[in-house]
DNA sequence: AATTTTTCTAAACGTTCGTTTAGTTATTGT
DNA sequence: ACAATAACTAAACGAACGTTTAGAAAAATT
């Protein structure tokens, strides 16, 4: 998961892999078929490690102020131990948005919209709020978060701290 | 330029890119050196493609409102002709954010600098922004245009346009 | 028209890719 | 203890990668 998130799927060759995961390739492809079972493997590897910021999201009490939160936690968790390698979903969902692989969209589409969802319900805790607003409320950070992550590769944290700022001054 | 656009320079073959160009892999090398003269050439060739946008872009009258409307020509841009391929500076940026190869790196980084420049010029021509403001302010437009550019791989026009007016709304 | 130079095609180069096979060592069950 | 199963290493697989070479066709020069 490692070496996909920091490099890519393509750029990520299965010497890498051997090397990172300390066991020869043959035991690789016994245990999990081939590279593209052991990428969605490690997709799922990653969803588990970001649930529990999700479940902190999803339980939070402090209703649309958490959509912050959520931002600052995926910032940092981004930035430790010095490895920027911005959010394996997006960059993910950048490789393979030219390619046809139904099984890794269908995965991403998953993740995003489960993101949307919660989004939505903390923007709903705001009464003044109607429909309209809160559809392109959560499209709007959806996108935000999209592109914070992207960025987060090439950026400071600094400069994505001041961005999440700017980015809910009007939520 | 078309390909490497698309899917990204390790994702482009000499295969592709006979095909694509119409001519041998010798030819192309025999004008170009390697891929990867290829690609830097490929850079120079957005450089001035886009460079139209960019002067259109500077020498615009309207101020401030004239970075939004910069935002806006390049979304229009990158949707044209129903090639959802974003910008290729932020492609390559986030490609090669994690190799080691500094001729790719101030190509890029020159781009970022001069478009940060322009943003610059155009938002001190607003007398109510103080330094700080202004500084501040340019940071937060250049990464939002990196994120706009990568989400506009994935999401649609109308939601990046929508994206693009919650993003000027405390400009 | 003949010859030199350039430009093209086709084939092969060595490497690396993801993947598989053969063979050895370790572990388990009886 | 010994046989049977699992888990390992090393080597090789065909295919594709970027790159180069050999040689034919075309163009240009004399």
């Amino acid at each position: 998961m490692q070496l996909f998130w920091r490099n890519g799927y393509e750029t990520t060759s299965m010497q890498m892999l051997e090397q990172e995961m300390g066991i020869n390739k043959f035991s690789i492809y016994s245990s999990f078929g081939n590279k593209h079972s052991l990428f969605l493997e490690s997709l799922k590897c990653y969803k588990n490690n970001v649930n529990e910021m999700f479940e902190t999201f999803k339980n939070a009490s402090n209703g649309v102020a958490s959509i912050k939160q959520f931002f600052y936690d995926s910032v940092e968790a981004n930035f430790k131990d010095n490895s920027i390698k911005g959010c394996l979903v997006t960059n993910t969902y950048n490789e393979f948005s030219e390619r046809e692989d139904e099984l890794i969209k269908v995965q991403m589409d998953a993740f995003m919209a489960n993101l949307k969802a919660i989004i939505i319900e903390k923007l709903k805790t705001d009464p003044t709020k109607d429909e309209a607003t809160i559809l392109q409320q959560a499209n709007f950070l959806l996108l935000a978060k999209h592109g914070l992550a992207a960025a987060a590769r090439v950026n400071s944290k600094q400069e994505i701290e001041d961005y999440i700022e700017m980015t809910f001054k009007n939520i």
